[in-house]
DNA sequence: CGATTACAGATTGTTGACAATCTACAAACT
DNA sequence: AGTTTGTAGATTGTCAACAATCTGTAATCG
């Protein structure tokens, strides 16, 4: 067998092996949240969702439980299991564990960065900085969140990676419910990201640890500000 | 009705509204995991699990997806769910995203801590005085868990405290799997953790965040140290 | 005699059915 | 008329059976 055509197969055998119908359900539903095609509050009926994804009540009911220790949705006993809802306190606590995060991300990638990846966070912020010239939202909110988590996973802590994920998913529905009261502020932190990585590339820890905290902390700040208008 | 027993019948009601199978079947592998009657690597059978403690399969399959969400348990499609094994490098990854907790733990402790809170962490250190003068590891490592873990709790984030307690949890499986190898220190930290009070009491912010993230980076040394031998 | 294949038993993945609970609407009562 | 009670439908919680996969053993082949 041809060399490509067997490495295709055996990632077929390996999708079949790894992915159980939980897992599959568990990230279609983990997408549709984010996405923002489910809403936080909206009520997800086990059998409407089974019969969508043509599969029975019981994968979705273990996705559910995979979902609810993600925090991504909430449930009730008897009555169903609902997109989590994030409250401006919550968000607040979110906010304050992910600049303690990034702070971490900041001082230790400081210490191991290696030149190619400074190279592509150089490419990243050129990229956010033409968008951020077309003051084109859509196209800089993904750069955005692409940044940051290159930063997460260049420190080369899987540990570290999944809780800051974590956090930036639960802040993602927060900034869903909050999209639709139409509070949404265009993000003029370029600076701050060179700043960022002009500190890495120095190997300054402690200085670009305290950029990101302070990054993280500014960031919540604007959100709440344009929550009050 | 006398309220002792209507709060009696009302906290039953509770239970029964809030406590699936699958919520108590996922709380009790968790403290036989914890404990270590299920040591790392241990595979977990749906059947023997579900005849132990006279249910089906189902809420069993549910608490393993949530275990699995919680770090607790690795699954492997078709063979089964087996008690993560946590490595050293594993440890070092946690160990070192425990620190960044830890520092902000101390970092907002010191700029909120109450009067009475202080009281019971003092009341905590004079006990564990009492156990380490007397060799006592037994007594001391209880509370030195419980000591960090108001720490945490005294913050206030919810968030935070979740993420830490995860941290704390993975940590002692590693503990857990390293304690059968004969290797484990006696805690000669109350020195430490004096200092750290000390500080919370002072409202020293930046000091009490250092002061935890140094002992938290020295109690994995500590724990590295004696699994050389 | 060692390696490979075929088979049987056991275990997991998935499904559909039954029981318990909740929600909504309508009838009865004050 | 408004509130309460009762009932029907729908939804979730649990269970048991079926299908698919894996593991270990024995028989077969080189």
């Amino acid at each position: 067998m041809a060399p490509a055509s067997a490495s295709a197969s055996s990632a077929a055998i390996e999708l079949l092996q790894s992915h159980s119908l939980t897992t599959l359900v568990q990230r279609e539903l983990e997408r549709r949240i984010l996405a923002g095609e489910l809403e936080p509050g909206a009520k997800l009926a086990e059998e409407d969702i089974a019969s969508d994804l043509n599969v029975s009540r019981g994968p979705v009911r273990e996705a559910f439980r995979a979902l609810e220790q993600a925090g991504l949705v909430r449930t009730e006993k008897n009555r169903g299991v609902f997109v989590r809802q994030v409250s401006v306190d919550d968000a607040d606590e979110i906010y304050e564990v992910r600049a303690g995060l990034d702070e971490l991300i900041g001082r230790l990638l400081a210490l191991r960065i290696q030149p190619a990846q400074l190279a592509e966070l150089r490419e990243l912020l050129k990229k956010m900085q033409k968008a951020a010239r077309a003051k084109s939202v859509d196209a800089y909110y993904p750069l955005n969140v692409r940044f940051h988590d290159r930063l997460a996973e260049f420190t080369g802590n899987r540990t570290l990676v999944a809780h800051y994920r974590r956090l930036v998913n639960e802040l993602h529905l927060y900034r869903r419910e909050t999209l639709a009261r139409g509070a949404d502020s265009f993000p003029i932190s370029t600076r701050e990201h060179s700043e960022i990585v002009d500190a890495l590339a120095r190997g300054e820890s402690d200085r670009a640890g305290k950029l990101m905290y302070e990054h993280a902390m500014e960031s919540r700040d604007r959100l709440h500000a344009a929550l009050e208008k």
